[in-house]
DNA sequence: CTGAAAGCGCTTACAG
DNA sequence: CTGAAAGCGCTTACAG
């Protein structure tokens, strides 16, 4: 019962004895519309369903100039920040009838820059992309020719595009002043080398919190450079602190740079919070349930997915639109960690 | 400088004065082949590169019938066992040009046919599926009809499909043995109410193993329906296991159950593993850096998405082929939970 | 109430 | 060496 190839319209136009525009009518629900008779309409339905007809999108998508497709391009979609980001961008999207196509950048430019080509290539309606650094040019490109664009997690202050993030100031700032509040004095910021504007801000708001104190409170920075391995990474946080016996508190701007950090204060057998109190930004399993838990500072990933499939669908249905920006609240949830 | 309309090879041609058959031919690298002059060649090249040429993957698409699209159903893209296997099968298909387009089913049959219709009409090349057990239908009707299929960690022991998952039963068994070599007798074995295979062969391992020894050791099974949310598992793994004392042990099936599992003795303030030791199926960051760490049966999930996308796209380039089953061996990792 | 025809952007057998 | 033409499976303005 295989067929090579499926069944069309025509093949339904032919049966029925009728035109395609007819049964192309009918299946699209405009038979009303149409004034086509209620008896043809059944008989048109009817054998579309017993010759077990689907119609090809992509034949539509080429005709319309619409995939019903979103291209969503991540750093890494196995980390649990955009794994999760990722199930509310499907769900939203699928409330919509649309499908999403996935990558990973790994945050490499040269990689970024092919992906979103690749994907132009094939219609996506919309992107919601996690940039790196280097693809601001091709961002503009897009936003140029009008193509559907939010970024989401981060964005180019020098671009004016539709972006959904969280307030990094102050949740980094928020962050550092509740570990000082609780008497921590030596705060280690463990960050990534990066000019992104969500990593700077996270490091603008620990600095302000942190001279905004006496200067009896001294801060510390360690920046790791983001092509590291996880490995590596453990061994680096880990000889930093191993080398700075005073500091007293470990605030980590990522979770994957958090769990390097765990990772590396148990190699070095420190407890925490007693050796050593932990605040990580971003939430997960480990965090949550591990022992201690972990306090963080957690994004709103639900919304922020949500917020991105809003914004790029009434950008499709509109393209006069303007840029739209929304700037959510990060939440701190207080563990044992500190 | 924006467009409404992108340039097509129509257009290249018109600005070459060439026909459009030749600017195809050049563009697809048959210009030798075609012995199409040098010079024409490259003013052709360079006039594309100029206008900003894109080719329409859509238009192509519907013209060869490929897609160069693979369609990945998994039951929660935000499961780190998926998102994992998400990020392989994605660096695997796009070695091979492929991209992903993928949907969560919450283990939802009505879900997961809906999804695979909407997913057919879109023309995947070839499907890789964590099947709901409801499916069993619908993955024969693409088989009939000889659309590549991949099952992967389950599969229907009465429909010869290809697949790829871990040997369960020995797993299963093995970990079991374990903990009755460790010197636990009274073993919980904490699974889902589940009829699919991949779930009752480890439910079998484990009765095996359990009944090879003698009967001083006893056993006992948990089975949680697998629509309960989060909270409500914890919340019924608590109860079972605060209602049975003489437990030293407890064996989970997932890693979502192990989670659920250690939240649940968490609160019962159990101490791992001098009240109660824990071994679990699938690894994460938790199980890893948790503390104590959790002892696990992990999965090559590297492994099996390369694997899947290997079978997938030779399904795809020889239509004619037979079915291809592996089953990768799973690796016991012992940490300080038992 | 219904249909012929054009066209979306490609590829490719066929012809010269 | 190169091109005219058909066709993939749809949708839709136009005509009657």
């Amino acid at each position: 019962m295989s067929h090579m190839r499926s069944v069309s319209i025509k093949d339904i136009a032919q049966e029925v004895g009728v035109s395609t525009t007819t049964v192309s009518f009918v299946l699209n629900g405009k038979a009303k519309e149409k004034r086509i008779s209620d008896e043809l309409k059944d008989k048109i339905l009817k054998t579309a369903e017993r010759l077990n007809y689907r119609p090809n999108q992509v034949a539509r998508g080429l005709r319309t100039g619409q995939t019903h497709t979103l291209g969503l391009i991540v750093e890494d979609i196995s980390n649990p920040f955009f794994a999760h980001l990722a199930r509310f961008v499907e769900d939203e999207a699928d409330k919509s009838g649309y499908k999403v196509m996935f990558c990973s950048t790994e945050n490499n430019d040269e990689k970024a820059i092919s992906l979103l080509y690749l994907l132009r290539h094939r219609q996506m309606d919309g992107f919601i992309i996690i940039p790196t650094s280097g693809i601001e040019k091709e961002i503009r490109s897009l936003v140029n020719e009008k193509k559907p664009v939010v970024l989401v997690d981060r964005y180019f202050p020098s671009l004016d595009t539709s972006y959904v993030t969280v307030d990094n100031f102050k949740g980094a700032s928020d962050g550092t002043k509740l570990l000082l509040a609780k008497g921590y004095k030596h705060i280690l910021l463990v960050t990534l080398e990066s000019d992104q504007v969500q990593m700077t801000e996270r490091e603008r708001g620990y600095k302000e919190a942190m001279s905004s104190k006496s200067l009896a409170e001294s801060g510390d920075i360690l920046r790791i450079p983001y092509d590291l391995t996880h490995a590596q990474m453990v061994k680096s946080i880990a000889s930093h602190i191993d080398a700075s016996p005073g500091i007293d508190s470990a605030f980590f701007t990522t979770n994957y740079l958090g769990v390097a950090g765990l990772e590396a204060l148990r190699q070095l057998k420190k407890v925490i919070p007693d050796q050593i109190a932990v605040l990580s930004f971003d939430d997960n399993d480990l965090f949550r349930l591990g022992s201690p838990s972990i306090s963080v500072i957690s994004q709103p990933i639900r919304e922020i997915g949500k917020k991105a499939v809003e914004i790029i669908l009434s950008l499709i249905s509109s393209k006069s639109e303007e840029p739209r920006h929304y700037i959510l609240k990060p939440e701190i949830v207080e563990r044992e960690s500190i």
